[in-house]
DNA sequence: CTACGAGTTGAAGCGCGCTTCAAGTCAAGC
DNA sequence: GCTTGACTTGAAGCGCGCTTCAACTCGTAG
């Protein structure tokens, strides 16, 4: 089984080596033996990089990344605990698309005003500001 | 016309203080007169706090927005300097949304895997990237 | 006189996922 | 013996949009 130096890794998975550095200093990467200080990763690191790619993709954080891979209960299936996190993290999500969406519709549709100016935007949006009642979404 | 305090101004908006003064800090908002150091608001104010909003949901930073409430072509009617900046936006939000909705997805649908043990997973996935051309979209 | 509360400033901190830097180590080739 | 190049480490830096902090200044009320 042929042994594997970090930048061969970084190579072979299109992710740079120090960013497997990280990964291993945050705990998503194992500690591989070291020959002279030097990491030997074997091939099986490519199927735990591969996890670990899936799971930021679909916007774990680091973290939660973790939580998945080394985290409590061990003895549930992977795919399982997935759904049990994914669960969690989907509303998350959903309200990042819908956040996207606003922005796109935003970008779109705004400003329609015939203002030369934008002093007379601001002049507007302050008289407007008294006739209506105030709303903070965030 | 009555003055007010950067307590006034944050709580009318919803904005926080501190807010306020890094929106003046950055050149958001204009440096209001002072009264022995204390910033002295006009109504007009509210008027570019409600401009500034809108820039920053439709997913503008900082200094983008700072471009189209302060930067170039001041005789360009803002409806049009909108359009121009939108414009440039748009495809930075639309990658934002399809990320965003890779993200759901992949949430939902990964891990149909019937692997007992995430050991499992890696060795099937490393012996699947052995027999697949490898990808990177990134 | 004293205490309080709301304001002031510049600098530093935060969370995230890395990257970059400085300074060193090591093996192989000439 | 010297150079090269790939690696090592810990610490610091980045971009973003603020927040937080320490130390100070005021005006007003009691």
């Amino acid at each position: 089984m042929r042994e594997l130096s970090i930048g061969e890794v970084a190579q072979a998975t299109g992710l740079s080596a120090s960013a497997l550095r990280y990964y291993e200093k945050v705990g998503l990467l194992p500690a591989p033996p070291r020959t002279s200080r030097r990491r030997r990763y074997d091939e099986r690191v490519f199927g735990r990089i591969e996890l670990i790619r899936v799971a930021l993709d679909a916007g774990f954080t680091i973290r939660e990344t973790r939580t998945f891979l080394s985290g409590f209960a061990a003895d549930t299936p992977p795919a399982e605990r997935w759904r049990a996190l994914a669960e969690r993290k989907l509303p998350e999500v959903e309200r990042a698309i819908e956040r996207t969406q606003r922005m796109k519709r935003l970008l779109e549709s705004s400003f329609r005003c015939n203002c030369l100016q934008l002093a007379d935007c601001e002049r507007y949006l302050s008289a407007a500001r008294r006739r209506r009642p105030r709303r903070r979404d965030h």
